[in-house]
DNA sequence: CTGTTAGCGCGTTCAC
DNA sequence: GTGAACGCGCTAACAG
């Protein structure tokens, strides 16, 4: 990295101040005649001069840069989350970085790192687990938007979804249609600390709700890619369960595609339930019952993040739900 | 923002300089009593000091960040890199930023941001088009490592694949094995200023060496999510293809399921080839013939630019080149 | 060996 | 239109 020209070189060569160059260069037009900064503009084209990102940052205190933390790349919902973030940043002419928070040591770097000041505020995606309570409290002053519903507005807003009850419609659904052996086909972190997630938790509770079969080889893990799903799947067709209810739909249209290359018939011998309400359900055969939002669109956290970034005073923690319900199609 | 407590502050209360107080928190113990290194710690921990980033990359002329430039999110090649560079440039302690390139007005804000130095150095990603060779080279200083074909080193690094040929491979397959109407289902950006990207002009070239039937209707683009990938393929069943060549993996997938769906048997009526090697290719019926590398790993372009990025002296541009080749499988 | 002084990196903005 | 302070951390040079 060479060193690049100052805004002192371009006012020696514009034969001005430094103060007149900032002015020029930051569109406070009429504190500057217009001969004068013609004559700047050229100068800083000249010299190729572009200001310093972190100067700039110091004296503003403020990077007009916005931080993702999300628990891993690739998955569906994190992509749309980053995009609609990416996008309505930009629309601010701030940037984003991401940050993997995959373990324990990852989340107090990521901790760290806001705390630094990286950027000017962050969003939490839902499904981080090992980012505690007490460290997002240690983020006080950070603006934050927090998707999890387990977490409770503090100086940060929270996105929430109606996932464990839309979860039971669809397990009372598929109890009320004759279901009794429901497989659990989930990802990696089904349960953190013991603590399982949500909608693993509606599983297991359902179970209970309606006296379903159980058996630890009804619940398989892991399911994170398509090919784990695959083989996941094959792996329940042993236990002949009558329904699957996967973590993701990822993984349920993987359990489709599994199903009915082994030959079992959906709904009719095994219904098959996804969680995420993607797209890509619609083209599945039968198309796939889902537990999600009407849509998967991330712009509103995106603005309530924009928002507090961008608000002279923190506004108080907010709250915002969004309403998942179990969207029947013809998988279940 | 609140304010921050700063090396001033932790320095008054511990009775010390702000030198001290910068020796400890950098490590350099050597040069500080381990009694007055406790008094330092203690001062800092009871104020929750942490550093301004923003202060450090000025001082330093290094952000310890690193920049992946995209042309866009949710694309499975992008998702591993961005996996990948994340992992590498962790180990060395630095940060991953993206910039979404999918404009020209997008190109020059992403230009401009890396000349105002807010990473240390970039990776441009295959297929991120917008971004002319010009502005490439007004980066010179900037650490960069670009994956494109039709780059050249020009200080900086540069990652090939060997696609073209790949792909002329599996086409000379599907002539040989006696196809004769193949469509191409392509993505949304198959030509940027008329210049075709690189699989579609290996498809054109194809068409020309072998003689194939030709005919607008047998090329669609826009396939690039899965429910677009399945309409396109539904519409190109009305053109009797004996072959579809789709410009990438995923595309191709959804092409089989949607083909199996009307019925068409694969490899017999027709035969399905993908692009990019995924592993999901192998779970489908037939499993996927495909063009790409053996696997899909760009830890080394991320080294590349680490290395660079770390580097006293700029080392001279480098090329990778990563063999691709046809990977037959069953469905071509 | 331990600690301090002082200046630098660079853009922004208030007071004149 | 300008001078100068300021945001904050790093480190060379120096004193004890």
């Amino acid at each position: 990295m060479q060193r690049r020209p100052t805004t002192r070189e371009v006012a020696a060569l514009a034969e001005v101040s430094v103060a007149t160059v900032s002015y020029v260069l930051n569109g406070k037009e009429h504190r500057v005649a217009e001969r004068t900064r013609r004559r700047v503009l050229a100068a800083a084209e000249e010299l190729g001069y572009v200001r310093s990102s972190a100067a700039r940052s110091l004296r503003l205190r403020r990077t007009e840069r916005v931080c993702l933390v999300v628990g891993s790349i690739g998955v569906p919902a994190h992509d749309q989350l980053a995009r609609d973030l990416t996008e309505v940043a930009d629309e601010a002419g701030y940037g984003v970085m991401t940050i993997v928070v995959d373990s324990p040591a990852r989340a107090g770097k990521a901790v760290d790192l806001l705390r630094q000041h990286v950027a000017d505020g962050a969003i939490v995606a839902p499904l981080v687990p090992f980012l505690s309570a007490g460290q997002l409290r240690s983020l006080a002053g950070v603006p934050l938007v927090v998707m999890n519903n387990a977490a409770t507005p503090d100086g940060f807003d929270v996105v929430r979804t109606t996932e464990s009850a839309a979860c039971a419609e669809a397990f009372d659904h598929l109890a009320a249609t004759g279901r009794r052996r429901v497989a659990f086909l989930g990802h990696r972190l089904e349960q953190v600390d013991g603590r399982p997630s949500e909608r693993y938790a509606a599983y297991l509770d359902a179970v209970d709700r309606h006296g379903l079969d159980r058996g630890p080889s009804l619940v398989v893990t892991g399911a994170d890619d398509r090919v784990a799903a695959y083989e996941a799947t094959r792996s329940l067709l042993a236990e002949a369960p009558d329904a699957v209810f996967a973590a993701s739909d990822r993984a349920a249209i993987t359990a489709i595609l599994a199903l009915r290359d082994a030959g079992v018939s959906i709904p009719d011998d095994v219904a098959v339930v996804g969680v995420g309400n993607l797209d890509e359900g619609r083209i599945t055969r039968p198309p796939l019952s889902t537990v999600g939002p009407p849509a998967m669109d991330f712009h509103d956290a995106a603005r309530l993040l924009l928002d507090r970034v961008l608000a002279d005073e923190p506004p108080p923690g907010r709250v915002v739900t969004t309403e998942w319900t179990f969207v029947r199609r013809g998988s279940a």
